[in-house]
DNA sequence: TTGTGTTTTATTGCCTCC
DNA sequence: GGAGGCAATAAAACACAA
């Protein structure tokens, strides 16, 4: 009870310090936030104010100031996170579609389904490009082994025999260093596992 | 005018440093 | 142990919509 009266009557004469006040101390504040116990009694009595007082406000005006970047680091934060959010979002979106399309190949796989298997393990994803199989089991994309294209091979080079009796009878035979080979191909640099199948 | 939310000044209690 | 800083809080002053 009569705590609350003694308050009140502490804070009787509190007023806001005037704005030539407040000027002095911002400006104080942005080349020093603890100014020492000399220079804040200096401040006081150029301002008018109590020591104490001057201590108070920079005391607060400290507490504001962390306050403030605080929330300045919040909200780049958060932007931040955002971004990244939005990022993870579309990939996970990016993945989603390619697992549908793996589904859909394995089930063609399955049915043997337009898609040509050349052995147990894959099928070609590709009817122009011997290169691209699909392993069933992994769902990985891989390079073809020697028994993956034995057949293909085979089959290239009927076509190309084909191709050649009628361009003989065209009379322009084909420059040797001209299409086809596997040997141009770049990806043969990746083969491991001993699919060592360009010697053919 | 008044109720309500925000800002500013001041107090209190605890902690650290010398 | 005293001085000074900080966090939490009180309360006065202020802003503003209804």
């Amino acid at each position: 009870m009569s705590g609350s009266i003694k308050k009140s009557s502490k804070h009787s004469n509190r007023r806001r310090f005037s704005d030539d006040q407040i000027k002095s101390l911002e400006t104080m504040f942005e080349t020093e936030s603890r100014p020492e116990l000399r220079l804040k009694q200096h401040l006081a009595n150029k301002l008018g104010l109590q020591p104490r007082q001057v201590a108070i406000w920079f005391q607060n005006k400290r507490a504001r100031s962390k306050s403030k970047q605080i929330e300045q680091e919040y909200s780049m934060l958060k932007s931040n996170y955002d971004k990244l959010a939005s990022q993870f979002e579309a990939l996970r979106k990016e993945n989603q579609n390619l697992l549908i399309q793996v589904d859909r190949l394995r089930r063609l796989a399955d049915n043997g389904d337009g898609e040509e298997h050349d052995n147990k393990n894959h099928i070609t994803l590709s009817s122009s490009d011997p290169r691209l199989l699909l392993d069933i089991n992994t769902q990985e994309l891989c390079m073809p082994t020697c028994s993956d294209l034995n057949r293909k091979v085979g089959y290239l080079e009927e076509e190309a025999d084909v191709l050649n009796m009628a361009r003989i009878a065209e009379g322009s035979l084909a420059s040797p260093e001209n299409g086809g080979s596997f040997e141009s191909c770049t990806f043969l640099d990746n083969t491991g596992s001993g699919s060592q199948w360009w010697n053919f």
